[in-house]
DNA sequence: AAGTCGGGGCG
DNA sequence: CGCCCAGACTT
């Protein structure tokens, strides 16, 4: 058997059950594929059912609030998918009467979908003829080939996709392209492959060179930015609490978040003078302060490590646009807070 | 072409 | 601790 055929026999055998896998709605695919970006299998499956039992069709998701859409997609991460993903559902119940577009270069056009997904939802759904690249095509195809081209360079992105274009089965792509994502998410995996028993070990350049463990090659790493956050936790008599939404473009925009201030090193108790409250709602009201945390809470992310403090003020009444603190958990709040919650228990 | 955007899991 | 994950978008 060739390459193509060796993929989709090992793919009809070892396939997992999922049950974006039991249809071709595009609907579904395309809530699919969204959660699954840059998402592993098993962190993603929850949100998906999640969202289907909440929206089971695209004029239910668009009909929601953009809050409530976030909401459910807390924790996740990658939340600019979920606001694309709402955008879009309003553009295709709206725009096109629910009519999900069919076409690879028709599905480019939606927010959020770029050339992987437009390939995924077009071969899987409508049958296309389009090569999906994602992470494991790009280990499996660099392996197999024994490409050392970065993945990530301008060159290498253009390489990848002619070659898997060039390898698509044209009679079954929806089967291939499937097969060649699973087969790299649990045969060729990233870490220790057993290439003893890989169906197509034969063929492998990188096995046959020993460079299993050096391809892919990707170009540097993005660099670490350490950030030091202090939020104001501020609850009056009335058990109101000020609660905000991040707006401004960036990380977690459009999320909710106590007043936040950021400070140049990590600040102790005896340093609450240099959180500068004189420019703040705070100014000129009595309160009472207590530091919640000595150590930092370290919130680490891909790009970022925020080194974090909570300080609980205590103030006889806020002004109206505080919330109460029963309504917290309503709103979409990143991990890092909705962790605090939890945790303060108020 | 390089940065930005989350959070979890793994060795 | 660094790397990876069914990547897309902005600058």
């Amino acid at each position: 058997m060739n390459f193509k055929k060796e993929l989709i026999n090992w793919y009809s055998i070892n396939k997992r059950e999922l049950p974006w896998r039991a249809t071709q709605n595009p609907y579904y695919i395309w809530l699919s594929e969204i959660i699954l970006q840059q998402t592993q299998v098993k962190q993603g499956l929850p949100y998906y059912n999640a969202f289907v039992k909440q929206y089971p069709s695209v004029f239910d998701l668009a009909n929601a609030s953009e809050e409530a859409v976030l909401k459910l997609w807390q924790g996740l991460g990658y939340y600019s998918r979920a606001r694309n993903l709402h955008t879009s559902a309003k553009y295709i119940a709206n725009e096109l009467n629910g009519v999900f577009p069919n076409t690879y270069k028709d599905l480019l056009k939606l927010k959020g979908v770029g050339d992987y997904t437009a390939s995924a939802i077009a071969s899987i759904s409508f049958n296309e003829v389009a090569a999906v690249v994602d992470g494991n095509v790009y280990r499996v195809l660099s392996r197999y080939f024994g490409i050392n081209t970065p993945i990530n360079s301008t060159e290498g992105i253009k390489e990848f996709k002619a070659l898997a274009s060039s390898l698509i089965d044209t009679e079954q792509p929806a089967s291939y392209n499937q097969a060649i994502m699973e087969f790299g998410a649990r045969q060729c995996k990233p870490q220790s492959p057993d290439c003893n028993i890989c169906p197509i070990n034969d063929g492998c350049i990188a096995l046959q060179k020993n460079l299993v463990n050096a391809l892919p090659v990707k170009l540097k790493k993005t660099k670490v930015t350490t950030k030091y956050f202090n939020f104001l936790v501020c609850i009056d008599k009335d058990k109101n609490i000020l609660f905000e939404k991040r707006k401004q473009k960036g990380i977690w925009q459009n999320l909710y978040q106590f007043p936040l201030i950021e400070s140049k090193k990590s600040l102790a108790a005896e340093d609450f003078h240099l959180l500068n409250l004189e420019s703040t709602v705070l100014d000129s009201v009595d309160f009472d302060y207590a530091l919640y945390n000595e150590a930092d809470k370290v919130h680490k992310l891909s790009h970022q490590h925020l080194y974090t403090k909570f300080w609980i003020i205590e103030v006889e009444q806020l002004p109206e646009t505080a919330i109460s603190i029963k309504s917290l958990k309503k709103y979409p709040a990143p991990v890092l807070i909705s962790s605090f919650i939890e945790e303060f228990n108020f």
